[in-house]
DNA sequence: TTTCCGCCTGTTGTACACAACACAGGAATA
DNA sequence: TATTCCTGTGTTGTGTACAACAGGCGGAAA
């Protein structure tokens, strides 16, 4: 009989690994919209040859995050304003049903990571940091879909929340919202959905992440266009 | 002033070709769940080394159609019958907001693919054959999602129904369902959406789908019920 | 001066050889 | 006989060299 032995890193363990990272990078304005990847670059920072990395990079951009054009380089995409309208309008209507197919209400741990969140996104309005913010909201947001037992849907859920992350983060720097203020908003949703929560009932949790979705895309708007 | 010069295909173009041949060998049950698929027959079959070919796969693997495990092979993904039905259930939903987000009544062009397609079911029911009216399924999917101009949510039904089509058509098989009925039930559905259309009735329509949705789900579960 | 052509550089795309890995089969051993 | 280990075979994963391509720069010609 084998110790247990640290299971070292598989293939798969290092496309988890950089996926994961360059996601993180996209999603949080680290690489900004149009930004132009080197393969070779990341290649070497990830201590691989470009033929892994560009397994991640395939991914990345089936899932629209990156667009590649031979001779030319990978870029970072942008979104224009009529896609964003349609994925937050979408947004809203599956954050309704999250609530509705297989409502799901926290176990133990769950809401002790939510729990968490709280006290973090708490801690972090009195010292404003936008990027801890988007850190903060991919957190929740993966931890929120769990009320709901249709995996599907979070999966569905959590690709369209990133691939808007980065476009309100960016409008957010752009038309210079008050982060404090966002964050204090941010905190009152998941107090909110906590509340509603702990007593089971998972609807109106999903009902007020929709409200919340609403009202910051409509945030987005106005002051964008105060521009 | 160059002649329009028959545009000789990009790299692109034989990703797309390779993608949609692959995804439709899936979904058509040409290559059945669990089949093991040989990287390098594929690779001589496309008359390409297996880099390009590879980079399909990790798309479809992405899609969850397929699954590359190192050193043993990669094999078409079954879905068990939890996920179906989480699936199932989801497309309902999906299939409503069709109707609701962004409806788009047919323009001439759409109007006459359908209704091209309506021809060729009817004929398809004189002569029953599972694989062509698994294509003519997959094709009224695509042309009906053209109702809705949000392009994401477009985007999610069509993944969502290519995931599960190959499981109905496996289940139709073995459970020895009447093929020639399915063609005339499918007949119908197509066109009751097509009266509803001819007077631009988008929300009906969608709703008539997903009245079909939800019936041709309890079919398949009443009829492996029986096995 | 303007335009066009060709070269040069840097990028992604492709091919191929080899490494890492899983699994089956058989031989050696308790 | 049962068990264990080893090795052979076939698969996916990785590294590397090179091809295909786009775009910019510069010089020549109109």
């Amino acid at each position: 009989m084998d110790v247990p032995a640290e299971a070292l890193p598989t293939a798969r363990d290092r496309f988890d690994r950089m996926y994961t990272v360059l996601r993180n990078r996209i999603c949080l304005l680290d690489y900004p919209p149009g930004t132009r990847l080197s393969e070779e670059d990341l290649a070497s920072e990830f201590g691989t040859s470009r033929t892994p990395l560009r397994r991640v990079l395939v991914r990345l951009e089936s899932e629209g995050l990156l667009q590649s054009v031979h001779g030319v380089g990978t870029f970072v995409t942008d979104v224009e304003i009529g896609e964003l309208e349609q994925t937050y309008q979408l947004r809203m209507e599956l954050a309704e049903l999250l609530g509705v197919l297989g409502p799901n209400p926290p176990d133990p741990a769950l809401w002790e990571r939510l729990q968490a969140l709280s006290i973090e996104v708490r801690a972090l309005a009195n010292v404003p940091d936008a990027r801890r913010f988007g850190e903060l909201n991919v957190d929740f947001f993966h931890e929120f879909h769990g009320i709901t037992s249709n995996l599907p849907l979070r999966d569905i859920c959590e690709r369209l929340f990133l691939k808007t992350s980065r476009i309100w983060l960016k409008s957010m720097a752009a038309a210079q919202i008050d982060v404090a203020k966002e964050v204090r908003i941010f905190a009152d949703e998941i107090d909110e959905v906590l509340r509603a929560l702990a007593i089971g009932d998972v609807r109106s949790a999903a009902l007020i992440h929709r409200t919340h979705i609403s009202m910051s895309y409509t945030r987005m708007r106005l002051a964008s266009r105060k521009l």
